[in-house]
DNA sequence: CATTTTTCCTAGGACCCCTAGGCATTTGCT
DNA sequence: AGCAAATGCCTAGGGGTCCTAGGAAAAATG
C-alpha cells in the first residue's frame, strides 16, 4: 500500500487546521489520522501523544504569530507601531481562532527548552511588545507593567470577542479602533508613581 | 442499598468543585460519578449529557461571580468602586479558576433562555460593569467601549496570570495595581473622539 | 541485491459518553 | 397502613478516543 508521507511537520500543520478549523481543544489524534487516511497508531511514530501534538501546534503558532506582527510593525514607530501591532495581533487571532488558542497553553518547561534553540518564539512576542513600547520612553518597571496590561488588553479583547462576549449592538470594529486610540493616550501619560490622589482617598 | 441523595444542583456544585480542582476542561462524568459512589449512568437522571453539565456550571459561576462582585462594590462610588470591582474579579478568577473558566464558555441560546427567568447572570455582570462606569461620567457609546475595554484589560490580565503569561520576574500583585491605576486615569479622561493628532499622520 | 531503517498496520486495553431497560426505594393517595 | 406511581440508581452494552506492543511492508542504505 502506498504510503501517506507522513512527518513531524506535516501531522502538526494539519492539526493546526484541524484546530483551526473545530477549535483547539476538540483535536483528536483519531480526526486528523482520518484526514490522512491512516489509522491513528500511525501517527504516534511522529508524535509522543496528543499533548506533544498540542504543544507542537502551540510553538508554530507562537512563531506564525511572531512573524505575523513583525511584519506588519516593521519599519513603523510610535502610535503607528501599537496600531500595528495591535491590528497584527487580532487579525491573526481571529483568522486562526484554534493556532491563536494554541498559543494561550502553557507549555511544559521540558518543551520549551527543547525548543530554547530555535530562537523561541515566545520569547519573540515579549521583545516585540517591549520594542513596540519603548518610543513611548517607558523605563522598566514601567515597560513591564504597561507591557502586561497591553498585552491584558489585546488578548482579553480578542477573546471576548470571539466568544461571543460582546452582545451589545455596538460595532465591535469601532469599539476594538477606540480602545487602540485610549490605551495609545495611556501609554503617552503612563502614570510613574501611583496616584497620591487615591493613596490620600485610601487612609483614613 | 442507600442512595446517594443527589440532586441537579448537588451534582452542579460538585461539578464546580471539580473544575477548580482539575480545570473546566477536564471534567469528566465518570469522575464526579466516582465523587459520589455512583455509577455515571445514574448521573443522566439529574442532567442531560456533559454538555448540560458544563452549562449549569456556567451559569452557577456567573451568578456566584456577580454575587461576589456585587458585595465588593456595594456602597462604593468612583475610582474606590472601580478598584473594588477589578479586585473582586480578579480574586474570584484566581480562588475558583475552574468556575471562572465555566464562565467564559459560549451558551446555547437555549440555556440562556431556560434561565431568563433568574435574571441572568450574565446581563447582571454587564450592568455591574456599566453602573460602576457611570461614575466617570461616559455616555453611549463611550460607555460601552470603555466597558468592553476595562473587561477585556480584566479577563486578559487574569487569564494571563493565570497561564503563566507573565514569566517576568516582576511581582505580579503589584503590575495589577498599577494597572488598575492607569485604567483609572485612562476612564477620567476618556477620549471622546478619535484622536485628531492620529488621523492627521494617517492621511497622506 | 541484502540489510537495515522507517512507515504503517493489526490487535487490544483502558477510559470516557450516553442509551435502554429493570429493580428498588421513596412518595403520595386513599 | 397499604398500594400505586414516580423516582433513583442499577446492569448491560455500543461507540469513540488515547495509547502500547509487536509485526509486515515499503524505502533507504550498503
Amino acid at each position: 500500500m502506498a504510503r501517506a508521507g507522513l512527518t513531524a511537520e506535516r501531522v502538526t500543520e494539519a492539526a493546526a487546521e484541524l484546530a483551526d478549523a473545530v477549535g483547539f481543544e476538540n483535536i483528536t489524534v483519531s480526526a486528523l489520522a482520518r484526514s490522512f487516511g491512516v489509522k491513528d497508531a500511525s501517527l504516534y511514530s511522529h508524535v509522543r501523544n496528543l499533548q506533544d501534538l498540542r504543544e507542537r501546534v502551540a510553538l508554530l503558532s507562537a512563531g506564525e504569530l511572531a512573524d505575523h506582527i513583525a511584519a506588519a510593525v516593521a519599519g513603523r514607530a510610535g502610535k503607528d507601531a501599537m496600531i500595528a501591532f495591535a491590528n497584527a495581533y487580532r487579525e491573526y487571532a481571529l483568522a486562526h481562532p484554534g493556532r491563536y488558542a494554541a498559543t494561550q497553553i502553557q507549555l511544559e518547561p521540558a518543551a520549551l527548552a527543547a525548543l530554547a534553540k530555535k530562537s523561541t518564539a515566545y520569547a519573540r512576542n515579549v521583545e516585540l511588545t517591549h520594542a513596540m513600547l519603548r518610543a513611548y520612553r517607558l523605563t522598566e518597571p514601567d515597560l513591564t507593567d504597561a507591557g502586561r496590561l497591553l498585552r491584558s488588553a489585546f488578548h482579553g479583547y480578542i477573546t471576548l470577542e470571539a466568544n461571543g462576549g460582546f452582545s451589545h449592538s455596538r460595532d465591535v470594529q469601532t469599539s476594538w479602533e477606540r480602545a487602540l486610540d485610549a490605551l495609545h493616550l495611556l501609554l503617552e501619560q503612563w502614570p510613574s508613581e501611583p496616584s497620591r490622589h487615591a493613596a490620600e482617598e485610601e487612609g483614613i
